[in-house]
Order: structure tokens, then sequence, then C-alpha cells
RNA sequence: GCGCCCGUAGCUCAGCUGGAUAGAGCAUCGGUUUUCUAAACCGAGGGUCGCAUGUUCGAAUCAUGCCGGGCGCACCA
């Protein structure tokens, strides 16, 4: 249960029932910045002085009045400058809520929403490298997290397997084959692929004995190119399960054009006025000097919010990847999602405002559509940048990276920041297992408080939950109103798609269970087990095992793990 | 030139979507192990929230304009 939203309602309705006629809209009601204050901050005051046209201190104490009279579980309501009502819960209160605290697992959602999430989408033209890496654990975190509040959850890739890239795949590969079979170098000049994966691939197709006549490449290049595909996403595949990724549905970009569904859709945006034949003006600022006028089938993405109307066919009569792009997303609203999320890398920032503008045409503006841009990852080693390049083919695999420093450290980092900010991995640092890791300072609140189970042996029977008022002391009302942040924290994280918070919280949830362990060492008092009390012994096991349901609720989302011990 | 993102402590970043005296970690300095896991804890110092103007009772948060950094700006995918 969220406390915070949970008064927010009360009040406004015991406000709403004595005639306040004001903006309700704003009210709102949070912890306050210091905790002298109050647990729940409460700002009517200052949203209703202005139409009301009295001084927020004596609205103040008005409405304190009110909630004193029909709320008995507070121990104290103050009205303070500027204007908020501050107020504070007795201790029998946190023992209730600590009672009946649960998780919040399937409880939040307010509806049930049908989710759909794209994540991830690399080509398929090689191994995932640490740049899909964040992209793709924001994405995974934020379909855990979405479900785990009770959404039905689709995890989507789309896999680009349609164009010129392929073909040139399919040249390497074949380049590859050839310098396996007959002797003949790799060529380092034509453009192709040089990455070493490519050796594992041709190895692959030889050993299935596939391609068994070399001799003529325009004869067997469609044959090659299908099978090194599918060579190419059991790689992938593979790497995404090294990181804990598992997608619900690959979607095929050839297979949407062989539908020929690119055509039907174009037709239904034609239908909706927004294709035209016309000239797109030339980039400024761009030097391209092989830009040249051109007359093309374009969208009136402009209509939609876009900087320019964008080409839907080039000009050998073929559809554009966008045009692939806008069938993809027509084949996801046909599936009729609540909602839509896509996670790009910042290097596509560019195309988020035409993908949003296909869907609001597509849709008539009826749907809710969200992309968000994971910012670079910028690599260190030893506190100095790290430069891979990616020509040479000498670039990080997620794959490395994961066996380096492990799949629990990768996640957490990755999702330890807002998305939109860049983020540092330095890789010495997360190797290393030290406290500067976070991740290990959740995880060893997880082991410890393991530890703690496995030592004692209670029978469940003697326990009475009456006994949770033992836990009056500072520290242990500090652990029981840290778990009362629990929902709220889900709340701001799905409802604005902002994961980095739950790391955030578990850091906060973990460091005030490590001081409570501590006290113990300054007084055998707070021993927690340790103790010939044993109702309060009882009452401390229960608070620890609220704290690590939390913690292994909240690394489950992360998708990483509670270890039992360190 | 245009678009997206960022600018908060020496460093890396949070900041509850407009509230009260701006918070963490690292680094620095000082303390805590006969005793439930010291991979831990406690304490100290450190800030003109890039700059300016505006909106507001109130701005790190919103708007506009600068300055600085990153990414992008094809008939590629």
């Amino acid at each position: 249960m969220n406390i915070f939203r949970f008064y927010k309602d009360e009040f406004s309705k015991l406000l709403k029932d004595n005639n306040y006629e004001c903006n309700y809209e704003k009210l709102s009601v949070d912890s306050p910045r210091q905790s002298s204050f109050g647990d729940l901050a409460f700002n009517a005051p200052l949203i209703f002085s202005s139409s009301l046209k009295k001084n927020p201190l004596d609205i103040g104490a008005e409405i304190a009045d009110l909630i004193k009279n029909k709320f008995p579980e507070f121990e104290s309501i103050e009205v303070a400058k500027p204007g908020f009502v501050n107020l504070r819960l007795k201790k029998t209160f946190w023992f209730n809520f600590l009672s009946s605290f649960q998780d919040d697992k399937g409880k939040l959602a307010t509806e049930i929403k049908k989710i759909n999430i794209e994540y991830v989408s690399a080509n398929p033209t090689g191994p995932l490298h640490v740049g899909h890496c964040r992209g793709a654990v924001y994405g995974d975190v934020l379909a855990n997290l979405l479900s785990f509040i009770g959404n039905n959850v689709t995890k989507e890739y789309y896999i680009n397997d349609y164009g010129n890239q392929i073909h040139m795949f399919a040249k390497s590969v074949y380049a590859r084959l050839l310098e396996i079979k007959e002797n003949i170098k790799f060529p380092l000049d034509q453009g192709l692929y040089p990455g070493d994966y490519l050796k594992d691939i041709a190895h692959n197709l030889i050993q299935k004995n596939a391609i068994k006549d070399l001799s003529d490449y325009e004869l067997i290049k469609d044959d090659i190119g299908t099978m090194a595909m599918r060579e190419a996403m059991v790689m992938i595949k593979s790497d995404l399960l090294s990181l804990g990724i598992k997608h619900d549905l690959f979607v095929s970009e050839k297979e949407l054009v062989g539908k020929d569904l690119v055509a039907k859709t174009i037709k239904i945006l034609d239908e909706k006025d927004c294709i035209y034949e016309g000239i797109l003006p030339k980039p400024k600022g761009n030097d391209n000097e092989e830009w040249e006028e051109r007359n093309q089938l374009l969208f009136k993405s402009t209509k939609f919010g876009d900087d320019v109307d964008r080409a839907l066919k080039k000009s050998d009569g073929t559809w554009t990847y966008f045009a692939n792009d806008v069938a993809y997303h027509a084949y996801k609203l046909e599936r009729k999602f609540d909602k839509y999320i896509n996670v790009l890398g910042a290097d596509h920032s560019g195309y988020l405002k035409r993908l949003k503008a296909c869907m609001d045409a597509l849709s008539d503006f009826k749907t809710d559509f969200e992309c968000k841009v994971c910012q670079l990852v910028k690599l260190f080693k030893s506190g100095e940048p790290y430069k891979m390049s990616k020509r040479a083919g000498d670039f990080i695999t997620a794959k490395e990276l994961v066996e380096a420093v492990g799949v629990d450290a990768v996640r957490f980092m990755m999702i330890y920041r807002s998305n939109d900010s860049q983020l540092d991995f330095d890789f010495d640092l997360v190797t290393e297992k030290t406290k500067e890791n976070p991740v290990f300072y959740v995880q060893y609140a997880s082991a410890r408080i393991h530890s703690i189970l496995r030592k004692v042996e209670l029978k469940k029977d003697d326990f009475d939950k009456k006994n949770l008022n033992l836990l009056d002391s500072e520290a242990e009302i500090d652990l029981i109103k840290k778990l009362s942040l629990w929902s709220k924290c889900l709340e701001l994280s799905s409802n604005n798609l902002e994961p980095h918070r739950i790391p955030y919280y578990l850091y906060d949830l973990a460091s005030s269970f490590h001081s409570y362990w501590n006290l113990g060492k300054e007084n055998n008092d707070f021993r927690i087990i340790e103790n010939e009390n044993m109702a309060l012994v009882h009452a401390r096991v229960f608070l620890l095992e609220k704290v690590l349901m939390v913690i292994k609720s909240g690394l489950s989302i992360l998708g990483v793990s509670a270890p039992d011990s360190m």
C-alpha cells in the first residue's frame, strides 16, 4: 500500500466533504525533506490560499482540526510555514503497517494493461556488443517492473533481416567460406564485416554441410544470407540469455515485407491523406556532395510534429527501411495493446519523432506510444577512456562483459543511472568487487539476513503479531518506514518508466538495514537473535523477513540475484 | 543550421515531476572488530544547482535566450 497516495485520497475526500472549492489536482501528500517535520507533509494550505484568499497558516489550522477529528492514527499534527500540514503517525500505525506488509506484487496497476515493449532489436549481422547492453537491460527491467505490478507484458525484438546490410553480411560469410575451404585471403578493403564471429558462422555452415558448391556466389547468396542470419540470431539469443534476457516474440522484417504488409499499410496512410509525391529539401550544415533533388513517395510526418517529411520509397522503387518499420508498427497496432514502448539507443534518437508520427497517423492519435532513449555508455579502464574500433572488429561483446564482471554487476550498473544521462562504466571498478560497487552492498544485506534466518530456530506458532509493538526503537521504526516507501518507488518507477529508482531505493533500504545490524556491535540489546526476549526476537525476525522480501522482489525486477551467503 | 539528451560537492550521480535548511557513493580526514558476515557501521569537512531574464506566494525543477559537452541529421539499416 502506498500510504502517501492513500492519505492524499482520504484528505481530498475529507476536504471535499467540507466544501472546500479549490484546485484538488495540485494537492500532494509526501514525505517531508526532514524527518523532524513528521511522516507526512500535506500541501493543501499553500494550494488553497490563493483561491480562498486566506492566510495559508489559518487554512492549515482548519484542516489540521478536520484531520484530527477524523483520523486517530496521528500522534501529532502541526501547521508549518510556508503552508504545510505536517503529520506524524503513531507507532501503533507502523506496527499495523508492518503486520500486513506485502511487496505489492501484482497489486499496483490500477488497471491491468496489455503492454508491448520492443527493445534491443540489434542488427542481426553480429553479436551483441557493450553498446547494446544498456538498452537491453533497461528494456528488460522495465518489462519485469511492469509485469511485477500486474500488467500483461509482451517483450519483442524486431529483426532487421532485410536490405543492403544483409547482402554485405552474406558476402562476408561467403568470403570466410572461401578463406576456409579454398584458402583465398579475406579481403579487408571491400567494406565487408571483418569480425572473427563470421569465421564461426562459416564453420557452422560447413559443419552442417549446408553449402556444397561455392563456385557461383549469385546462385547461393540467398541461401547463405538466410542461413547465416539464422546462425547470427542463435548467437544473439545466446548473448541475450547470458544477460538474463528472453524475448517473447521475434518479428522478422523480411517476413513482413514478404507478406506485402508494407504496401497495405502505405495504402491505409494514403486513405488518411498522409502520403504524397514530393521533393525533400537538402539537409543544412551537412555537406553531402552526393545529395541531389529527387521526386519520392513521402509520408507527411510534419503533420504529426516531425521536422521534415520522410521518404518511403527509394528511387529504384523499393521501400525504405522506414516504410518497413511503419508496416511493423501497423502490425503491432493490429495486435491491439493498451500501451506500446520502444527502447532506442542514443544514436537513434533522431528516429523518434517519425515513429511517433507514424503511430499517431495510423491510430488517429489514439495510441499510448512512448519511445525511451538510452544515452551512451562510455567505457573506462582504470579511469582512462577505453576505445573500441568497430572497423577492426575488436569491439567488446556483451558476452565478454558478462564473463568479465558477472551478469549481476552488468545489470545493476546499467540500470543504476537515469536512461537520459550518459553512463560511465569502468571495468576495473566493477571487477574489483569492493564496496564501491553498489550491487554487492545490496546483495550483502540479503546474505546477512539469510544468515540470521539460518541461525535462529523459531516456531511460527509461538509468534503473535501483537509483539511487533516491541520494535519501538528508532532504528526499527526507521526500517518500517523505509518499507513503506517501496510501493511509492514502484509507482514512480513504473508511471514514469524510470527503473533506475529501484536500485537507489534498494541501496537506501540496505543502508538502513546495515545501520540497524551494526547497532548490535555497540549495544548487546540490539543483537537481533542473541537475545533472551524471544517475543522480541520473533518480532525482529518478522521485520527482517519483510526487508528481505522487498530486497528479493527489487533485485528480481532488476534481474539480479539475491544470494543466501557471500 | 536543425533535432534529442546532459550540465548539481574534487570525481560519478540522485533529487519524490513547483515546496521547507539541496542529498548519496567515491575520494580526503578521524573513530568502531573477544561477540548474529568489518564486502559493514559512526562522525567531519566540502555547493552561487553552467549563466541571464521571466512565470510564481515559492524555481535545481517550468519558459525563453545564451555558454559548454554528447548523440544524430541519407534513397543506409
